[in-house]
DNA sequence: GCAAAAGTGTTCCAGATACACCCATGT
DNA sequence: ACATGGGTGTATCTGGAACACTTTTGC
C-alpha cells in the first residue's frame, strides 16, 4: 500500500451541480469549456483540487473562480472515477451538489470558462466529461431529500411565502400538490416560521412571509 | 515514513467498512496495519488506487488482498479529503462499505495487513486514520438504508427464514420489533419468497426458508 | 409433557389524501 | 366589480403499531 509511483497516481478535481429555481424550472449552471479537452463544449464548473485545500472548499473556489458564486448550500454528492471519463489522463472527480436561491446570483465567466449559463435540467445541451451522469444523480438526490429534509428553502430567499415554497416543491418533484395539504405539512414540521410582515405582489391578497428556524441548515425529518 | 511533501498530486484510495453480523452484534472487519504510519494499529482494509483501475474494483481487491474476502455487496460511501488525515502527504480517500453474510467468510491477513479481525461496531479499538468517522457514517448510511431498501439480505446466505431476517433488523436498529408485524410488512413488500424448504434446528419447529427475488440487487423501496 | 422457536389476525391510531369556498388586494 | 393569488377545515383512507395464543419439533 505505500509508495505509489507518483507519475501514475490520479489527479483529483471537483465539479458542482448547481441548481436553482428560475422560470419555474429547475436549472443548472454550465460553463463553456474555453480549453481542451471538450474546448467549446458545456461542462459542470469545477476543476483541480489544490494541494491543501479541503475538498468542499475546493468545490467553493471552482465556483466562485468560473462563474463569480459563493456562499451557496454544498454537499458531497458522489465521487466518480471510470478510468477513461478524462481523455487525457487518470482523473478522479468528487462530485458536489449546491443549490442557489432564484434571484441575485448573477453568474459570471471567468477563468477556465469562456462563458456561462443557466439551463432547464430537462433540456440540457451536451456534456463533456460524464457531466451528464453527474447531473441525474444530483436530481435523483435532490428530489430524494426533499422528502426527509428541509433542504427546500436552500433554494428560496430569507423571507418567503408558502406559495413560493410549494413551487420548490412541484417544480422538483415535477407535479402539482394540494394546497391546504402542504401548508398543514409544513406548518406541522416546525421548520419554518412566520414573520410579522406580509409582501404585496399583485391584483391580490399579500402573502405572508416565513423564515426558514435555522437558515443554512439542512435537517433530516421524520 | 519520512516522505517530504513533494508531489503536488494527492493520492488516492479506498477504504471499505465491511459489515457483517455475528454473536448477534454488528461487526466490523479490520486488518492490524504492518506498515508506517500507524503500524500495528487497526484500521480499515484499503489502499492505494491502481492507475487503470475504476474505483470500486479498487476497493474489492483491497479487500481481497488484505483479508481474502471477494463476493460482498459493496457500495461507495462517501469520500474522505482532509489535508492532514495522512501524516505523510495528501490522500484523498473514496470509502465504501460492505456487507458480508454471517457464514462462510473467514478473513485471512495478507498484504499490508499483519493481522485481521471482526471487532463489534459498538465496541471498536481505536483506529489509524479517520477511519472511526468512516465508521460512523457507514453505520448511519446502513440503518438509513434498512428503511427504504432491501439490504438487509446482503447479510443472509441464500436461504434464510424470516427470524433470520428480523435478527438483521434488530441487530442493526438495535430495538427490538414486533413479529407478526415484520412478518406482515416482509411479505407485503414482494421481494423475497418462500421455498419448499423448512429448516429444522432444534427443539422447536421448523422454519419455512426463503429467498430474495432478486438475490445481488438491493432496490429502493417505498 | 415440556421447552423453545415458528407461525398467525384484529383492533386502533396517526398521518396522508381528497376536496371547495372565502379573503384581501390592485386595477 | 372583477380578477388574482392567499388562506382555511373536515371527512376519509391507509399504513404502522399494539397485542396473545396455537403449532411443531427434539428431548
Amino acid at each position: 500500500m505505500d509508495r505509489p509511483v507518483t507519475s501514475e497516481a490520479p489527479a483529483i478535481t471537483t465539479d458542482i451541480v448547481l441548481f436553482t429555481l428560475r422560470a419555474d424550472a429547475l436549472q443548472v449552471l454550465l460553463i463553456r469549456r474555453r480549453n481542451e479537452p471538450f474546448k467549446g463544449m458545456w461542462a459542470l464548473p469545477g476543476g483541480f483540487i489544490e494541494p491543501d485545500e479541503p475538498l468542499e472548499d475546493g468545490a467553493a473556489r471552482e465556483l466562485e473562480e468560473e462563474a463569480g458564486i459563493s456562499g451557496v448550500y454544498l454537499e458531497q454528492l458522489c465521487t466518480f472515477g471510470r478510468p477513461d471519463r478524462d481523455p487525457r489522463r487518470r482523473v478522479i472527480s468528487v462530485a458536489y451538489y449546491a443549490l442557489a436561491p432564484a434571484d441575485g446570483l448573477t453568474p459570471r465567466a471567468a477563468s477556465d470558462a469562456e462563458a456561462t449559463g443557466w439551463f432547464p435540467a430537462n433540456d440540457l445541451p451536451p456534456l463533456a466529461f460524464d457531466h451528464d451522469e453527474m447531473v441525474n444523480t444530483a436530481r435523483e438526490r435532490l428530489a430524494a431529500k426533499l422528502g426527509y429534509s428541509t433542504i427546500a428553502v436552500q433554494f428560496l430567499p430569507e423571507r418567503f411565502s408558502l406559495g413560493d415554497l410549494q413551487v420548490v416543491y412541484e417544480t422538483i418533484l415535477n407535479r402539482p400538490l394540494d394546497k391546504r395539504n402542504f401548508r398543514k405539512r409544513m406548518l406541522a414540521i416546525g421548520l419554518i416560521e412566520a414573520t410579522r410582515d406580509e409582501r404585496r405582489n399583485g391584483n391580490h391578497r399579500p402573502a405572508r412571509l416565513y423564515t426558514a428556524r435555522n437558515p443554512g441548515e439542512v435537517e433530516i425529518i421524520k
